[in-house]
DNA sequence: TAGTTATTTAGAAAATTATCTAAATATATA
DNA sequence: TATATATTTAGATAATTTTCTAAATAACTA
């Protein structure tokens, strides 16, 4: 899970992941929301696919990405933890 | 919030916070679990208070950390926003 | 097949982050 | 007041990450 939250941690890939919600989109579609290079954002992409935060399949000359929410369960799972009260009779 | 992400980003940021949700800590505590010089520690810690994950409270000579929970609830809430499905007519 | 489009890979430069040692600050105590 | 303890600040170095340009790969199309 290391993975995931150093994919996190940059706001463009965090844009990347908002814009993947609303729809799955070409790795040149999320290019042309960012002022940075194609290059540039193949390699966050590539840090989100490691992170299993997105999949990838090609279609085609394009490589379409999609949100992979598996990876968020468990990482909810992980504030959860912080969040809920011990229960009285839980001590660890 | 996105200091938050980048301080969750490293993982002995991550272990500091999963020792203060079992007790508050001091410092030299804290310190005293990793393998790590005292200033580095006292520069994570800085980070994690910034993000405003924990609290920090001077007593006596030492400086007692605590766990600040409310950033922990924003962020399972933009993590939640991921995972729950979109209600048919709550398109945006 | 030659040219065009979509995307990635390679390698380098720039920026940021993590870590260290040494010194400073603040509190407690003999 | 002098000394010891707890922690931070300053400044340097090392490691990692972000971003770029140039080149490579792969799939379409005339």
């Amino acid at each position: 899970m290391n993975d995931a939250f150093k994919a996190l941690s940059d706001p463009s890939r965090r844009k990347i992941l908002h814009l993947l919600k609303k729809q799955d989109l070409s790795a040149g579609e999320i290019a042309y929301h960012f002022n940075m290079t194609k290059p540039s954002i193949s390699h966050h992409l590539n840090l989100l696919k490691q992170a299993n935060l997105v999949d990838a399949e090609k279609k085609g000359q394009q490589i379409i990405y999609s949100l992979n929410t598996s990876v968020f369960e468990d990482v909810v799972t992980w504030f959860m933890d912080f969040i809920t009260k011990d229960e009285e009779g839980d001590k660890r």
